[in-house]
DNA sequence: ACGTATATGTTTACACCGTAAGTTTACGGT
DNA sequence: ACCGTAAACTTACGGTGTAAACATATACGT
């Protein structure tokens, strides 16, 4: 109790704001964000809480690091001079994370997202779109569209799939009642909720990437 | 302190979860979602915490209710034969309705969005798609793109404010740094910062819409 | 070799949160 | 007059982030 030194430095090794967000990462891919706390992250670390503080500003700069953790993981694909192609691979690979990191929508919600790696990455997609001829203003517009698209479908991937399982029980209750009064939406129910989003993101990033293009000339 | 008759039910209108929920949605518009609790939201209606309880079930019954709020609010077009007028000043009035109140997104993602209110807007919009031609699957991808696009961009009005504000002391220096390793994020970062969200959404819809337009046939 | 500073952990404490449980008061119907 | 019920209040519990004080173990200047 009042402090073991065989637990201090020599068994374990020592705490680092690395290890600490890479715990926080694999504890939210676990077990959800919001159950995320200081106490239990110290726990999966065989620290206390407050031992976390010296590591770390607060649990923003965790979140923080988080948020980095999944932009530093997106791949950039090698320039090829076809603009769409890399913009669509771009895309693609971001959402593969946002999918692997269900989290991370909620933490941008949270935190905004302007660490290294997100500039990085944001770097990358401007600079594509500059050389593929878009004027600044364009190019602004174009990156907020495509970042629309991939964190509103980002976004609903890490919403949907509880929509008609709040209860679990009454879901045929709920669904005859829909059925009634919402007859589109009843149709459509089956497709809502169990569909690709790989090939749906994909689908959308193609209207996208056209309609830019023929904007260009 | 021990009880006044006064302030019991005379005085004072009774409570009611309709009077909750407006009081909640006014409590966010002013002071951010992420401040609402129990006991703040009990102080603005003059009533202690618990006493939100025998009209509400818990917080998230609260949260539910400020969803379906904004839903409520947005005002549907008379339909007029043309899809993509609608779909167009659908999607603006949605927009509208989540600039009001910014923290519907934020609810959104812990929340989902299927209570009635919710129901009917996107009832509405699959009818809409569906009259103009859209077999099932295309109606559904097509809605999946514009409430992506549109909760994208909300998510990012939502978010962005704040993002070279966070200490609002050393906003030169990091916008230098940034200047230097990352000179498009750098150059485009006025664009990024101070935009007009509306032309911006509009301008996206209309290439969404296009595109969709384009692959009716 | 010996203080001493620094780094890194622990412990305690505080204000706040959502809400379960129990209590008090007032109103409406008998 | 009484009594059930609705709707408020009070208290209490376990959880949260984190400030402050403390303990120990390592690194370094002398």
């Amino acid at each position: 109790m009042p402090y073991d030194p065989d637990m201090a430095t020599q068994t374990r090794e020592t705490l680092t704001r690395d290890r600490i967000i890479d715990a926080a990462v694999a504890y939210a891919d676990a077990n959800g964000i919001e159950s995320l706390s200081m106490r239990k992250l110290g726990a999966t670390l065989d620290v206390e809480a407050m031992s976390l503080y010296n590591h770390v500003a607060n649990k923003d700069d965790i979140y923080d690091g988080m948020i980095d953790y999944v932009f530093a993981s997106i791949p950039l694909p090698e320039p090829d001079g076809d603009w769409q192609n890399e913009i669509r691979r771009i895309g693609i690979a971001g959402m593969d994370a946002f999918t692997v990191h269900p989290w991370t929508v909620t933490l941008l919600m949270i935190r905004g997202n302007f660490g290294p790696a997100a500039l990085r990455f944001t770097d990358r997609v401007i600079a594509t779109l500059n050389d593929a001829g878009f004027s600044d203003e364009d190019a602004h517009h174009a990156w907020q569209m495509l970042s629309s698209h991939t964190m509103g479908y980002a976004f609903q991937q890490a919403t949907n799939p509880g929509v008609f399982h709040h209860s679990e029980s009454d879901v045929s209750l709920q669904l005859s009642s829909v059925a009634a009064e919402f007859p589109h939406v009843a149709r459509l129910a089956p497709l809502l909720t169990q569909c690709e989003y790989g090939s749906e993101f994909a689908f959308g990033l193609d209207i996208i990437v056209d309609g830019l293009a023929a904007r260009l000339n």
